[in-house]
DNA sequence: CTCTGGATAATTTGATCATATTCTTGGGGC
DNA sequence: GCCCCAAGAATATGATCAAATTATCCAGAG
């Protein structure tokens, strides 16, 4: 999927034209997607600027972007911390994930081109790399970097910003998968998701995503029991 | 629906702790809700300073909350305006509501109960009083209380809150269709809503869901054409 | 004498504001 | 018609105020 409230950035990028609250919200996110913060984990504004070398304000504006993205979560008091999911979040989570993210994988189905198909192949493919060699920060980016290819073919931006949203509030939940990497293989949905795209089937593919998604959210779930 | 990102707020409403840019994006949302904003009109930060007396941080903080959930846009200069929506746009978040609202519903509907029902039966008398008196800001108002409390009941936050956005997309548009108010009476969806609930018939609540959001987004769409 | 409990002080952090800087834009001069 | 300059608005910084958490200290009980 896309970054979602992107703003306009200059096309073949220009470095300085950014402005800093932009810069700032994107390195937390990509941040906060891959795992580098931990579930539970305070988020200080002074704390970021003096990391991030910028002022308060342009902190503040990405923090409150997060909250607003269900990234970070306030709490209460004026605290500001990474969510730390509990088993009906989880559920939430992945009942909001199958209602959307199944649909925008019907909706792809009649949309992707043979050539789109190779390119997630390909994605797949160093997914499974990725997997075999151990690397996780890897096999995070591209399982994200798949979702994100497939969704930008369904022609849907307003569902697939959801979507995005929605990553980011189990983002940082995902590290914890880590642990137990390559001890066990689960079944490859995305194998199954993109035979659903040759075959050109709609519901066959909204039935992989469906798979795919649990099954990532019941990753999620081990890790949070683990985790106690 | 209930507001997304809700603030943890005192239980019955002492008046003085709400933070003044949470209380800036509460004032700032219900006037994009319910029509206060023209489609395209400005939105200048020092213009709300003086209007709102607070300064420019929670004026600030406010705004770039409102364009993550899409309902102000950044005009890449540094403008920020209310969203003119085009005809793609309207498709685009009809299938988007389609999506969500259709399976809120259907949750919703084993999830009600009786008294529930009635409360709806009521808030949609309201509407209709609303209507035959010309209370345009009450049909509004009406209109998005029953969406609201009707997915209260579908015990899914998540979801909740990303339908909530969407109306916020389409909130200053509906303004347009008060021109041919009371000129054309449609269907009343919400009747066939209830009567799906009171059947309990999952199905037939989402699909008269479905068929409330597409009058709406219509309706909108007419509008749309009205104003060029 | 030691340990626990509560209350107060100190530090840390968030919220707001006033100010400086940068960028966009519109108009006037060449 | 193009370019330069000025005005206005947004961005970003640092300072200041308020709130909350943490630390400390003293009193009383065991």
């Amino acid at each position: 999927m896309r970054p979602p409230n992107s703003q306009p950035s200059e096309a073949s990028g220009s470095g300085a034209k950014a402005p800093a609250h932009e810069t700032v919200y994107q390195t937390l996110r990509k941040q906060i997607l891959f795992g580098d913060f931990a579930p539970g984990q305070a988020v200080t504004i002074q704390g970021l600027t003096g990391s991030l070398n910028v002022g308060m304000t342009p902190v503040r504006e990405a923090i409150r972007r997060l909250i607003s993205d269900g990234a970070l979560v306030f709490q209460g008091n004026r605290r500001v911390s990474v969510p730390i999911l509990c088993a009906s979040d989880i559920d939430e989570l992945n009942y909001a994930r199958k209602t959307i993210e199944c649909e925008i994988a019907r909706r792809a189905t009649s949309r992707v081109s043979p050539e789109d198909i190779l390119e997630l192949q390909a994605i797949d493919d160093a997914l499974d790399r990725a997997i075999s060699t151990g690397d996780v920060a890897g096999y995070l980016a591209q399982n994200y970097r798949f979702h994100t290819v497939l969704y930008s073919h369904a022609d849907a931006p307003v569902l697939t910003d959801l979507a995005d949203r929605l990553w980011l509030r189990f983002g940082p939940s995902l590290r914890v998968v880590c642990g137990r990497f390559g001890t066990q293989s689960f079944p490859d949905r995305h194998k199954d998701i993109l035979e659903a795209l040759r075959k050109a089937d709609s519901e066959l593919a909204a039935l992989a995503m469906g798979r795919d998604v649990a099954q990532g959210m019941e990753q999620v779930s081990l890790g949070l029991d683990e985790g106690n």
